[in-house]
DNA sequence: TAGTGGTCTAGACCACCGC
DNA sequence: CGGTGGTCTAGACCACTAC
């Protein structure tokens, strides 16, 4: 197994660097080797080894302190919702929301999920139902879908232990690391039932949030869908 | 007129070339010197050269072709719309919309206008009242302001002379070339006068996408606020 | 073919961290 | 203090473009 020859070697070094982090051989929040021992390792040019680690620093896969080493980023998107949202508590904080499970039921998933989730159509994908709120306000209601091979664990959990965030349960109970994820975003007048979740006239505005959620590996882990009232959406964005 | 010692040579190199093409010594489309050339001018080895020319290409205000040459990049700005919307012909193609002036006229500017593009409160701005279309199916409503003083050439352009794009026009006319932009999304319920304008329902929901624009020397030049009814709203973003 | 950017090397010295 | 990443140099060779 010989990577392509015509590519640079800080292309293909890498491409073995994430072929490393994937395999969980070295761990989020662990440090890599050095720059001068992976240089030996690979047989390249500390010059080499740098630059392949500024594309995984750019790519946000790894993260570099100088002084103490380098180190495997756990991808936070605690701060995702706040990309897109104003949420904050009366006091003008942000904080995580407050998540609530409504339901999680094993089925067999939907032909547009089974799409998503690259698996077969009819497998069976564990389907959870969340509502998120700040100071006892519903702000988000998500739909999250899961392929039950890989979180099978996650099904048998008791329902009231699963925290504020999803991730470092996925991490711990299932070893499903979450690296990087796309989302979209359109407006949709919401429906009855999401509307009654967030409490809020049925034909509002809402802005609704398809995440497909990926590993290191780029293999989609999860799916999930979130509504949340168009009158608190912001966005700000860089043009060039 | 010493930069700080402090910083980097290549990150003085930047702001060096970053003030070279501010000037216009450098002007959009036209190539810089070259790597070697640079590096003898400034007194700094190549390799510092090209990392100093890596941010500026990362930034998007130069551009590299092997073999060719480095470039100063012309921003465009055309693609903008279709980050946002999902405007397309019947057929399906994307282009960029037809433009409609409907009204310019040399006001003072509102407060808020005056603190976004850094002038006095009640200096004198032009206002331009523009709608823009496919098939002559009106997509966006867009409010536009300019600081007279940098703009006066605009002012006195015969009207329908104006085509569908304003940048290559303020840099043809005015000498004012935009070079990077701040974009900030909301959702609203469209108001009367603009429902008028894009022919929809007042009260149907609308993105506002309101504009700074820049140039080189990050000094703001224009203002912008456009209006698109939701409903073609979609953005993909990558989070990790 | 001459000139451009792209890759890669080898090594020096600096700034910062943790012990 | 030793070890880490950060900066900078000098030069070789390659790949591509324009003429």
């Amino acid at each position: 197994m010989q990577a392509d020859n015509r590519l640079p070697r800080y292309q293909r070094l890498r491409d073995e660097l994430v072929a490393m982090i994937a395999a969980r051989h070295w761990r989020p929040g662990e440090a890599i080797p050095t720059e001068q021992a992976l240089a030996k390792s690979y047989d390249v040019a500390v010059g080499t080894v740098r630059k392949a680690v500024d594309l995984l620093v750019a790519e946000g896969m790894l993260e570099r302190f100088q002084g103490r080493g380098t180190f495997v980023r756990r991808a936070s998107f605690d701060s995702s919702l706040f990309r897109f949202f104003r949420f904050q508590t009366k006091q003008g904080e942000r904080r995580i929301p407050e998540s609530r499970i409504l339901r999680r039921e094993v089925v067999e998933a939907p032909s547009a999920v089974a799409a998503a989730l690259q698996i077969a159509p009819n497998a069976r994908v564990i389907r959870l139902s969340r509502l998120r709120l700040i100071d006892d306000v519903p702000m988000l209601a998500e739909e999250i879908w899961l392929p039950f091979d890989r979180f099978e664990a996650f099904a048998r959990l008791p329902i009231d232990g699963i925290g504020d965030l999803l991730y470092p349960v996925y991490e711990a109970e299932c070893n499903q690391v979450i690296a990087s994820a796309t989302e979209t975003l359109t407006v949709e007048a919401i429906g009855p039932l999401h509307a009654r979740l967030l409490r809020i006239e049925p034909g509002t505005p809402t802005v609704v949030i398809e995440r497909l959620a990926y590993g290191y590996d780029r293999h989609p882990l999860e799916w999930r869908r979130s509504r949340g009232p168009a009158s608190e959406f912001i966005y700000q964005a860089e043009i060039r």
